[in-house]
DNA sequence: CAAACGCATGAATGATTGCTCATTTGTTCA
DNA sequence: TGAACAAATGAGCAATCATTCATGCGTTTG
């Protein structure tokens, strides 16, 4: 049987869009596919995505506050994980859908 | 046995990130919303989403080119359907996470 | 305590975005 | 053919966004 569809209303539309817009980002969907593989503190995370220790605080703090990921304080350290599966797993399925996009255009 | 976990290079992370820009915006998820239950022609989705014919004509114009939907022409009406599954799928789960993370707070 | 480290934050700025308005293109029908 | 309808498009504009720079806060260590 077909799964039913619901009628979206307008409050859920704007929340389904602020999820997206969260990994609507190079530089956040990088973070989020770094901390795929396990939690990391900020610096690393900077070392690894690119732009400064700053840019990424601040995209830190935006998927904080949409509870995509969590932060963990150790000494002078925060370290950042996925806050639950869901991310992943939106991540994965993007990628698979870009993957099968960008290989039949031949891109 | 756990997945893979790719390390995700720059220009897939961009890909990846207008893959969810496409789906980062209210009016959009609505559209999208809205093709799930079948293919639609513009004004109908004007009526339903809310906006303007020129503004939601924009917005899949945009849905267009990322190949999201498909559009179809018949007499002076267009009928815009979703180009594959992987975009229901995206909203379906993107709407199980808002769903729960906004009834676990009570929102 | 003071210096250094790790991170967060506020202000400022250039870029992007989503809308409206006006116009254009394509189609049907009187 | 010309009026009316359906949709697309371009210009313009206010709002949002992602970054950098400067600075502040919390922690460790000499």
């Amino acid at each position: 049987m077909v799964q039913t569809i619901p009628t979206i209303d307008e409050t859920t539309a704007t929340n389904l869009a602020a999820l997206f817009k969260a990994l609507a980002d190079p530089t956040r969907v990088r973070l989020i596919a770094c901390l795929l593989h396990g939690e990391c503190c900020v610096h690393e995370l900077a070392e690894i995505v690119g732009p400064s220790q700053s840019a990424v605080s601040h995209q830190l703090r935006l998927l904080r506050t949409m509870r995509l990921v969590n932060a963990r304080r150790e000494g002078r350290h925060v370290y950042y994980s996925l806050a639950d599966d869901h991310v992943a797993t939106l991540l994965q399925m993007g990628l698979e859908h870009v993957q099968e996009i960008h290989a039949e255009q031949g891109e």
